[in-house]
DNA sequence: GTGAAAGCGCTAACAC
DNA sequence: GTGTTAGCGCTTTCAC
């Protein structure tokens, strides 16, 4: 049995109601009680009870996180930067997959919502609408979209594929294919807007070959189609297609880069990892789980929704590897 | 503010304890007050507050899971089979990544320790004497990790490391190289115990390699020793490892499995993704999960330690691709 | 600056 | 079968 509040009153000599605010109200203590306490507290192991704690402040000192599917390796990385950042302020993490259903992904949020300060919810699936209703019942950070009055952290994606245009322009790419992701998908929608937007300024063109899966899989899919739009250049809408993308072009004997370009979208690990080594637009996932466990911090300690920042823009960057290269000479055969 | 359950005792007319009774032993209380009950508390959103529940009953209903390294592939998939596993029995997780630092391995469980049921340690970094420290302070099951008295589930590595020397003696390989792990992993050893038991009974040379990070710049790392070796099959102790290899072994202009094969263990998603894709030793990382969480859920239910099973092994499966072929032809030059 | 008392939301005896 | 009482570990008035 771990030592209690009183355990520790008792060995040093006071009231527990000392005990307590020699823990968590220091100043208000007198400092040789306080050092009795103390050495009692931890001569004793002590460390307060956080659910008992919780149940009289209404703080709990836990947040909730839900992601969409942990096998996906974007989110391991933003996993890992919201417990980094958790873990310097002593908060502890519930980790939940809602396996990419946006009902589980409700049902998981209303069940977290009771034992933690906050939620944050890392690229939701579910609409609008619930994600307002959920934000009034519960302290909400969303990473990856934004919704009206709800607490975000976002990648500019606008930025990052006029960063990959820029690229693919400059190495002499005049017809850029674009493998579309989920058509429903906040991304997704910014990312063609970045798209069209930095294709139209440079004056080249831009051609979209569907919607795919955002998966190794979907890459594979989207290969035949995006070579035969006869683009010299292919932005996909993340690494993960990508690295698809580029092995069923090997698999058909097309060369990249020196028959086709492909860029891809997050710079996950294993980008690095691919033949050739993917050029990619890095997104700063771990930077991102680390600020919205900052807002969702701030959030807490003034719930005057106007005198803080909400929002939250994160920068990608160009990686230039292997898998673009000039475009190939137009006059050859 | 969310409804308390004497909000729900009001509105059905009905004591506090009887709205506890009819909740959690339905039997026992008369079916038409039970459905007054359960209509006022549905009513109001009710569902009952687990941190008080557990300040009672002393169970929180939360379970915590360590994990050393989730940017690591190998440990999300343990995760989601965690968390698949405990979301059926409505057992919230929390998780903590270690950062591969026994130090603050032990300091996240004491953390998380009093909010929790249990925990279970992934490939814990934490010596045995420590583990069984934990373990008597808490319910412990350990995945990957074989320590007296601990529960634990864990991989049969010897019959997984037979698998693989098996496939490469079929396939006329003679002298076959072990590119080893960090030493003091409890994998490692046993990996090694099977290799050289697999490699003794077929007559065949085994040919240690070092210990290098289980990482892809490990297996970069590790290629040029493993050539010299001058073996027609590598044996990596991961399949990160193993893409390292292949990725060395491509741009010294080694043809893998012409000239040399490369096998790997774990089968992670990245592995069928490789150049050639990875034959490799595929672990069932989410039923290791999920078994975790049944042990660890026996465990709380009948505490006595003698009356259920204390270990899970789990079998590992041969899964061959490309990166694996017959022994080149020792007579060519 | 410190102690006593009350109570957060819930369940577990114990009566009836 | 149901209500009453007490109390889990903690913080927070409110006295002193």
């Amino acid at each position: 049995m771990p030592a209690t509040i009183r355990d520790v009153a008792r060995l040093a000599g006071v009231s527990p109601s000392t005990v307590s605010r020699a823990l968590s109200m220091p100043g208000v203590v007198n400092p040789t009680t306080r050092a009795r306490v103390m050495a009692a507290a931890d001569s004793l192991g002590y460390a307060p009870n956080k659910a008992a704690r919780g149940l009289i402040t209404g703080r709990t000192g836990n947040i909730g996180l839900v992601v969409p599917d942990l096998a996906n390796p974007f989110f391991p990385s933003v996993v890992k930067g919201v417990q980094a950042r958790a873990g310097e302020s002593d908060v502890a993490v519930f980790l939940a997959d809602s396996d990419e259903d946006a009902t589980a992904e409700i049902g998981l949020v209303r069940a977290l919502a009771k034992q933690v300060d906050g939620m944050i919810l890392c690229s939701p699936r579910s609409s609008d609408q619930e994600l307002i209703g959920l934000a009034q019942e519960t302290n909400v950070v969303l990473i990856n979209r934004l919704v009206e009055g709800v607490p975000a952290v976002t990648f500019d994606n606008e930025e990052g594929m006029r960063l990959a245009i820029d690229h693919l322009v400059a190495l002499g790419h005049r017809r850029i294919a674009w493998v579309g992701g989920p058509k429903a998908s906040w991304s997704s929608k910014h990312r063609i807007i970045g798209l069209y937007s930095a294709a139209h300024d440079h004056g080249v063109e831009l051609v979209p070959v569907g919607s795919f899966q955002p998966t190794y899989d979907g890459g594979m899919a989207a290969a035949d189609q995006a070579v035969a739009t006869r683009a010299t250049a292919v932005v996909a809408y993340n690494d993960l297609v990508a690295i698809g993308l580029l092995s069923r072009l090997h698999a058909r004997g097309i060369s990249v880069p020196d028959d086709l370009s492909v860029v891809g979208i997050d710079d996950i690990a294993m980008s690095r990892m691919a033949h050739p080594a993917l050029t990619t637009v890095r997104l700063p996932k771990q930077k991102a789980g680390r600020l919205a466990v900052e807002l969702l911090l701030g959030l807490l300690d003034d719930p005057d929704p106007g005198s803080i920042s909400l929002r939250g823009t994160l920068h990608g960057e160009l990686m230039v590897r292997e898998s673009t290269g000039v475009a190939p000479d137009p006059a050859r055969p």
